[in-house]
RNA sequence: GCCCGGGUGGCGAAACUGGUAGACGCAGGGGACUUAAAAUCCCCAGGCCGCAAGGCCGUGCCGGUUCGAGUCCGGCCCCGGGCACCA
């Protein structure tokens, strides 16, 4: 053990802490019947190569929660593994020749080597990686329950289709609508897919969202409006197709402004569209257009709104009025019908259109500004009103308006209130190796036949490497050929794997029972699930929360689990952001690491210029995520070897609230350090010999420890750990100003200092376990005969001395007219009139003979005197 | 474009239910120790005016509510996250 007239050496305290949690087996978690369970969980990383800032971040803010909650008295569980499959490793795969396999497996190795390095409290026996047979054949297990029970079908769903390299590419590798690697446009191609069909939960996914208190109000809004529930009324109108009657139903949330609607827009891909393209090449060449381009949402959205009529006419189904039908850019396949009603006069996309194609626009709301829309846009057009040049509508409020048109169209069988979903059905698969491969076999016969349990799992070669021109297991028959397992014929397998949020929707219940070979889930994970804390990025808000949620409850359709939520409180840890630097010195842009890069500063210490360390000039490029594009990572390893784990730790929990974005400074880890650095020199002074302080100094000292103490406490409680951190430097701050330097006098242990540290230590032992174990048991600080004696870590969390926080006086803010202007001390027993003569008196100056119209006083805080 | 957040000194931040804005740190300035440097310790520090006492201004911008607004309300600007195949 380090001595502690040594100076503060990080490395071997911690690896000495390390061992000694390794050779007790200090964070193996059982089921304790009867013990308050916490199941405190932090997002699983993609073993991408090494830690980067925002995994430190994630799972020290984890470890501190697991390691208060320990000493909280409950039985924590904090488990580790890998989401292991996905598209980097098939990217480094191409690069370096070597399987993803390898790569991923050395990756986990390394990565795990610095997990351990960081002294988080997991329990390693129960690490999985999603990328292991024995995982994921559980995936597949539950695909074909799921296939059986219609909630896993096939149909087909669009894809980025790069026609030189004949692959299809993720969202991620279009680039300015071009494909990553060969530059070509990119198309959208249709092929067959496998959704979940997590539409069917839609309501209760909504519903539910109520009821989840320890969500942050920001990611369930997120996920309601995801969810996307609207009211409306599905409308039809009828049209005539070579003699044929048929409808075109649109959906609208806006019923009321049917009188209004002065033209139909259908999508691309409407058969209306595909019919009226047949005879007219230079429509046809529009809506390939239309389906030519990226599939991506953002950039849909932000096209320029175009059109182009089809020649075919509808009737608005309560006047028979005859509306044109055009094929417009902007309205979408997959939401209500592929088709809208277009009203101008009220809804500001169709405006724009109205405008630009010359169409009418018929106003049929009062609004505020008149009865008439004229230009520009204003948003008022679009709010409700009562209804204008509606015919026998007039005067109706929209909810009446509403009911009156629906039950209308009801009655010609044109149309009925409907509720809508924006939510879609989950498309699983992907044409891409190194995932999970959906277990069915292609049969002529027999069509889509699931795996058998028997022969599950469907097990993924591991030596292929992908070149870029589709999925080698298209290209591998040894993989594909097989026979079918429902006649015995010869049958093609399915190629295509399963996305990776699969893995990612259950991996927190299989830490429960990850040896578990005969059973997806068994009672442990009853007995675990619900996760009480889980930890990780704002950017997962929507799509891995919301899949978790959906497979919670199939889980527990298939008798699996016992909640149907999965996740009782979450965190949302904020980004880790950093500076970028560029030069372009040679023309096109050179990214420099902000680690590269010095500044110089003003007297006031305002930055006022920067050049690389190699002299040349650069640009300051704003602030922004870690990313290999910009090379402004900042790599945590670094860090760790330089001033050590507890440092890291503490930096990272210091410098910002957990849900604030963190934006990385080298420099300030430095004050971190310093103050780890002052609590070893402070605990190393502890049993020199020191005078016996005077009473009062010792009343306020304590009263300062347990005020700072309680804010903690509160400051925990509600997840803000960096005050937390400032309490520990407080306390640090309050103890060296009662002794510091006077320990010339004999007098033994203090006890104010020595409950002091015993506080402190125990405040900062989740933040910075290493150094508070050392010195807990340097300085001898745990009960006599206890365990705690050697270990911090079972030492019962501190809680503030009511006696401590006595106080004989108060000290009350006085204001005159709001305004502060100084401030007196008061006993406190002290009433209303002894208050009001005592602020009056020392605010003379400021009132100087205006009479006094009232005073306010904030019993405790703070009087103002209002003249 | 749509949905969700955020904006407070040179920087990260704090401020409990509307009640002393800037705790705790970083960077900076001054000093002590040292042959020197590093390390450590002490002091100063929102802006403007003033020798000082003190005064005025100040939480992205504009307006409102209130005895009192960083905090509540309305409008705007900027930045970040998500938008269904990155994880």
């Amino acid at each position: 053990m380090q001595s502690l007239d040594r100076s503060y050496e990080p490395r071997s305290i911690e690896r000495e802490a390390q061992a000694f949690w390794a050779a007790k087996n200090s964070f193996h978690a059982d089921e304790v019947p009867g013990k308050a369970k916490f199941y405190c969980l932090s997002m699983f990383p993609y073993p991408s190569g090494k830690l980067h800032m925002g995994h430190v971040r994630n799972y020290t803010i984890g470890d501190v929660l697991t390691r208060y909650y320990r000493m909280r008295g409950m039985n924590v569980l904090q488990p580790m593994g890998w989401d292991a499959f996905g598209l980097p490793a098939e990217n480094a795969a191409m690069a370096n020749k070597v399987p993803p396999a390898k790569w991923t497996y050395d990756n986990i190795a390394y990565m795990k080597r610095q997990l351990q390095g960081l002294g988080f409290a997991l329990d390693w026996a129960r690490e999985l990686a999603t990328c292991s047979p024995e995982y994921y054949k559980w995936n597949q297990w539950l695909f074909t329950r799921l296939f059986r029970k219609g909630l896993a079908y096939r149909k087909s769903g669009v894809v980025n289709w790069d026609p030189v390299d004949q692959t299809v590419l993720a969202n991620e590798q279009v680039i300015d609508g071009r494909g990553w690697r060969t530059g070509a446009l990119v198309e959208k191609r249709e092929i067959p897919m496998y959704f979940f069909r997590i539409t069917a939960y839609a309501e209760e996914l909504l519903e539910a969202l109520a009821k989840m208190d320890g969500w942050p109000e920001q990611v369930k809004l997120m996920q309601k409006n995801w969810i996307g529930r609207s009211e409306g009324v599905r409308i039809g109108f009828p049209y005539e197709l070579q003699g044929e009657k048929k409808t075109l139903w649109v959906f609208t949330t806006r019923a009321d402004t049917l009188m209004g609607a002065t033209f139909m827009a259908v999508a691309a891909e409407h058969p209306i569209a595909a019919y009226a393209a047949k005879g007219d090449a230079q429509l046809a060449a529009f809506v390939e257009e239309c389906k030519r381009g990226a599939v991506m949402e953002a950039d849909l959205a932000q096209l320029e709104k175009k059109g182009m009529p089809t020649g075919l006419y509808c009737a608005n189904p309560l006047t028979g009025e005859k509306l044109p039908v055009w094929v417009g850019n902007y309205v979408l396949m997959g939401y209500g019908e592929g088709a809208v009603m277009g009203v101008p006069a009220h809804d500001e996309r169709d405006y724009a259109f109205a405008l630009k194609y010359g169409l009418p626009i018929k106003c049929v709301i009062r609004h505020p500004a008149g009865d008439a829309v004229p230009e520009p846009w204003k948003p008022a057009y679009a709010e409700y009103g009562t209804c204008i040049n509606s015919g026998k509508y007039d005067g109706l409020a929209y909810q009446a308006a509403v009911d009156a048109i629906a039950a209308d169209l009801k009655a010609k069988g044109l149309g009925e209130k409907q509720v809508q979903w924006r939510l879609r059905d989950w498309g699983i698969s992907r044409q891409r190796y190194w995932g999970c491969p959906i277990p069915i076999v292609h049969c002529a016969a027999c069509g889509d036949v699931p795996v058998p349990d028997k022969d599950l799992p469907v097990v993924l070669p591991e030596n292929l490497v992908p070149d870029g021109t589709g999925n080698p297991l298209a290209k591998l028959p040894s993989f594909y050929e097989t026979k079918c397992p429902a006649c015995g014929k010869p049958a093609k397998r399915e190629t295509d794997t399963m996305d990776t949020f699969v893995d990612s929707s259950w991996y927190f219940a299989r830490f429960a029972c990850p040896d578990n070979d005969k059973a997806m889930l068994d009672a442990r994970a009853r007995y675990w699930m619900p996760v009480d804390q889980y930890i990780g990025g704002i950017e997962h808000a929507i799509l891995h929360l919301l899949y978790s949620r959906f497979f919670a409850r199939a889980l527990k359709a298939e008798g699996l689990l016992a909640v149907e939520e999965p996740f009782t409180n979450l965190l949302t840890q904020g980004m880790v952001l950093a500076e970028s630097y560029y030069t372009d010195a040679s023309g096109r842009r050179e990214w420099i690491n902000p680690a590269d890069v010095e500044v110089t500063r003003d007297a006031k210490g305002k930055i006022v210029a920067a050049k690389a360390k190699d002299g040349r000039a650069v640009v300051y490029d704003g602030i922004g995520t870690m990313s290999k594009s910009k090379n402004n990572g900042v790599d945590p390893q670094a860090l760790i070897d330089r001033y050590g784990a507890d440092t890291a730790r503490f930096y990272i929990i210091f410098a910002s609230p957990p849900t604030n974005t963190l934006e990385w400074s080298d420099e300030s880890v430095e004050g971190s350090y310093r103050f780890l650095k002052r609590v070893w020199a402070y605990a190393a002074k502890f049993d020199e010999p020191r005078r016996t302080m005077a009473e009062g100094l010792a009343k306020t000292t304590r009263f300062e420890i347990h005020s700072v103490l309680k804010q903690a406490n509160y400051d925990l409680a509600k997840h803000q750990f960096n005050t937390v951190a400032s309490a520990a430097m407080k306390i640090l701050n309050a103890l060296e100003r009662f002794d510091g330097g006077r320990f010339k006098e004999d007098g033994g242990r203090n006890t104010v200092v020595e409950e002091g540290l015993s506080i402190l230590l125990r405040l900062l032992s989740p933040i910075t376990p290493h150094i508070c174990h050392h010195l807990w048991r340097e300085l001898g600080l745990g009960r006599k005969g206890s365990p705690e004696q050697d270990d911090v870590m079972l030492a019962p969390w501190p809680d503030p001395d009511p006696e401590a926080l006595k106080q004989d006086e108060i000290e009350y803010v006085v204001q005159v007219n709001g305004k502060t202007r100084g401030s007196v001390r008061l006993p406190k027993a002290a009433d209303r009139a002894q208050v009001e003569a005592s602020a009056a008196q020392s605010m003379q100056k400021y009132v100087a003979g205006q009479p006094i119209k009232k005073v306010i006083i904030v019993p405790g805080r703070l009087i103002n005197i209002v003249v």
